[in-house]
DNA sequence: TACATAGTTCCAAATCTACAGAACTAAAAA
DNA sequence: TTTTTAGTTCTGTAGATTTGGAACTATGTA
C-alpha cells in the first residue's frame, strides 16, 4: 500500500523503458520495473494497478503476459483470495541461457545457407564458415559461464 | 541476374524469419538474407527490388535502414552509377559484443534499484545482488570469450 | 439468498508500423 | 536541352498493438 517516492517513479520509468526496448509491451514493462523497485516485494492486482494507474484490463492482460513468460510469479495467504504478484529475479539466468541456446537456431539456418552456396565465391564461403564456427565456440562457453556461475551459487 | 532456385528461395523465407524475431523489419530481414544467400554476393538496387518483389520505396527504405545499422555496406564499380550492395557477415561478431557489453546499462538501473531498496526485504536485495554479480561476471567473460576468438583469427 | 471481491473477457478507439504507389530529385547520357 | 538512370521522399492504407471501459464470471461473505 506505501505510496512510491519519486526516485521510485524514476526508477520505475528507466527500468521500464529499457525492458521495452528488449521487446516487453509497456504497460508489462512497468509492472515489472514495479515489482522490482517497490519497497513490498509482493503487490496484489489492485495495488499495481492504483499505482500504475491502469486500466482493470490493461493490468490483467500485463500480468497474464508476464506470469507466461516467467517473468513474475504469484502467491495467495491463507484466508485471502487475492494473488500477490513478485519479480522472479533469477529467471534472468534462466533466460539467458535459453537466448543463448537459441542461438543454434541461427546457426543452423546459416550452416544450410552455406551447404548450398554458390561454390565460386570462396571469400564469402569461408567469412560465413568462420561466422558459423564463431556461433558454436561462443553458444558452448559462454553456456559453460553460465553453468559454472549457476555452480558457484548453489 | 540470376534468378533464385526454390532452396534459395526457401532459405531466405527462413533466414528472414529468424532475423524478424531478432528485431528487423521483414523487408530489411529478407533483404539481408537475400544478399547472405545469393549466389552473387552483391546486388543492386533493381536487382534485390525485382527479386523480392518490393516496391521501390519499401526496397529503399530496407537497404537504408540495413546501412545504419551497419549490416550491409555497398561498392561502386568504375563508370557505373549503381551502388552493388552487401551482408557485412564479419559485422555479426562486432554486434554481439556491443549487444553484450548493452547489458551494463541493464545493470546500471539495477545497481540503482538496489541501492535504493527497502533494506527490510534481505532475501530480495540479496538475490538482485547476486543478479548484478552474475550480469558483470557475464559481461566480462563473454567479451573476453570474443575478443579470443578475434585474436585467434587475426 | 444477496452482495462483495477478484479478477477475466469482449469490444471499440487510438496509435503505430510496414508497405505500395506516385511524385519528386539529382546526376549523367544523348 | 531533353531524357534516362538511380534512387528518395511523400501520402495513404491495411494490419497489428495497446489500452480503456463495460459487461461478465466465479468464489467467498453476510
Amino acid at each position: 500500500m506505501s505510496k512510491l517516492t519519486n526516485t521510485q517513479k524514476e526508477l520505475i520509468e528507466r527500468f521500464g523503458v529499457i525492458q521495452e526496448q528488449s521487446g516487453l509491451a509497456p504497460a508489462s514493462a512497468r509492472v515489472n520495473a514495479l515489482l522490482t523497485v517497490s519497497d513490498d516485494t509482493s503487490l496484489s492486482f489492485d495495488e499495481i494497478r492504483e499505482t500504475l494507474q491502469l486500466s482493470k484490463s490493461a493490468t490483467s492482460n500485463a500480468i497474464n503476459n508476464l506470469l507466461i513468460l516467467g517473468r513474475i510469479g504469484y502467491k495467495t495467504e491463507l484466508g485471502d483470495r487475492k494473488r500477490y504478484f513478485f519479480s522472479k529475479l533469477e529467471h534472468w539466468r534462466q533466460q539467458f541461457r535459453r537466448d543463448i541456446l537459441g542461438l543454434n537456431d541461427y546457426n543452423r539456418v546459416l550452416e544450410d545457407i552455406l551447404s548450398n552456396r554458390n561454390p565460386e565465391t570462396k571469400g564469402f564461403n569461408t567469412e560465413l564458415k568462420d561466422l558459423i564456427g564463431f556461433m558454436e565456440f561462443f553458444v558452448e562457453e559462454s553456456i559453460q559461464l553460465i553453468d559454472s556461475w549457476n555452480h558457484k551459487k548453489s
